[in-house]
DNA sequence: AATCCGGGGGC
DNA sequence: GCCCCAGGATT
């Protein structure tokens, strides 16, 4: 049995129940597939949900508010998916007519959908024949036909893609594409693999030359920055706060945080105090109290924030400021919801 | 080709 | 602590 129906066979027994393997509903599969862009099925799950009751249909979501996008997409990551996904459902609205487009190259056009949604949209909607290539692929394949390539090298991901397209199952490309990809989530795991009862071990590479576990390869380790980040959390008599929008690149683009101050090394109250009186704020004669004396250190990929706040009892009135009670109401990195979570006033 | 962009879970 | 997760955009 080739490779593709033995990946197929295993399929159709195996699969998990998930809800957008229910339905062919482009704008379904489409919000399913951004989501789980580098994103576990039980992470995204109830924000596939969530979005689906807040935006039924494509329409909804194109005219919504990006803040009530950003707001729902809270605690995702990868925040340009959430401003990529309302800027696409606009222009599904006004370029395709409310319907998305067949094809991949057009699939393609759309922001934040690169080669492999492409892929599956168009695969898992309209059967066109179209391999994925995700990082279970590139485990199964490299352990399967013994691939050295480093996956994130531009030959190796084109190498693999050509051997997606050769191994593939043209006549059953929707359970084939799922299938693949599911035989390396469940199956062909990352660590650990059972590789005694699977139904492919007899024609492995990985398995027979004893390299299961360092296949795939992958190069290029990431670097950690270290950053400070000091948040000034305003309160004046009213408990009115201030919020300040994230512009420009960086992290967290367009989420809300409160004035912060980054600075080359761990503040102390002192060089706070310092600060604020060369900018010449207005409240001086406040205090600024740190709330966690020792950083909080928030983790991403590349940087590292260790973040201290600071609470700043304030006797100016802060007119243009925000009733804590509706702080929650805006869109924030998970840092700061926790935050405010745990400030009781 | 290299870097940036989140947060969570498993071990 | 390290790796990975239904990747994509930018430089």
């Amino acid at each position: 049995m080739s490779f593709s129906h033995k990946i197929l066979d295993w399929y159709h027994t195996h699969k998990r129940e998930l809800p957008w393997r229910e339905t062919r509903d482009p704008y379904k599969i489409w919000l399913s597939e951004i989501m789980l862009q580098q994103t576990r099925v039980a992470q995204g799950m109830p924000y596939y949900h969530r979005f689906l009751e807040a935006f039924p249909m494509v329409h909804d979501l194109a005219e919504a508010q990006e803040e009530k996008v950003l707001k729902l997409w809270q605690g995702l990551g990868y925040y340009s998916r959430a401003r990529n996904l309302h800027a696409t459902a606009k222009m599904v609205v006004e370029q395709f007519g409310g319907k998305f487009p067949h094809t991949y190259k057009e699939l393609k056009s759309l922001k934040g959908v690169g080669d492999y949604t492409a892929s599956a949209i168009a695969s898992f909607c309209f059967d066109v024949p179209e391999p994925v290539v995700d990082g279970n692929v590139y485990r199964v394949l490299a352990r399967y036909f013994g691939v050295d390539l480093p996956i994130n090298s531009p030959s190796g991901i084109k190498y693999f893609k050509e051997l997606a397209r050769e191994v593939m199952d043209a006549e059953q490309i929707r359970d084939y594409n799922q299938g693949i990809m599911e035989f390396g989530a469940i199956q062909c795991a990352p660590k650990k693999p059972y590789c005694l009862l699977c139904p492919l071990n007899e024609g492995c590479v990985a398995l027979k030359e004893n390299k299961v576990d360092s296949l795939p390869i992958k190069n290029n380790k990431t670097k950690v920055r270290v950053r400070h980040f000091n948040y000034l959390v305003y309160l004046d008599i009213h408990n009115n706060t201030l919020l300040e929008q994230r512009k420009g690149k960086g992290i967290w683009q367009n989420l809300y945080q409160f004035p912060l101050v980054e600075s080359e090394k761990e503040m102390n109250p002192d060089e706070m105090e310092h600060y604020l009186k060369s900018e010449g704020n207005p409240q001086l004669l406040d205090m600024a109290i740190p709330y966690n004396p020792d950083p909080i250190i928030h983790k991403l990929s590349h940087q590292h924030l260790h973040t201290k706040f600071w609470i700043v009892k304030t006797s100016d009135i802060l007119e243009e400021g925000t009733a804590w009670e509706e702080v929650t109401q805006f869109p924030v990195p998970v840092l700061i919801a926790d935050f405010i979570r745990t400030l009781k006033i």
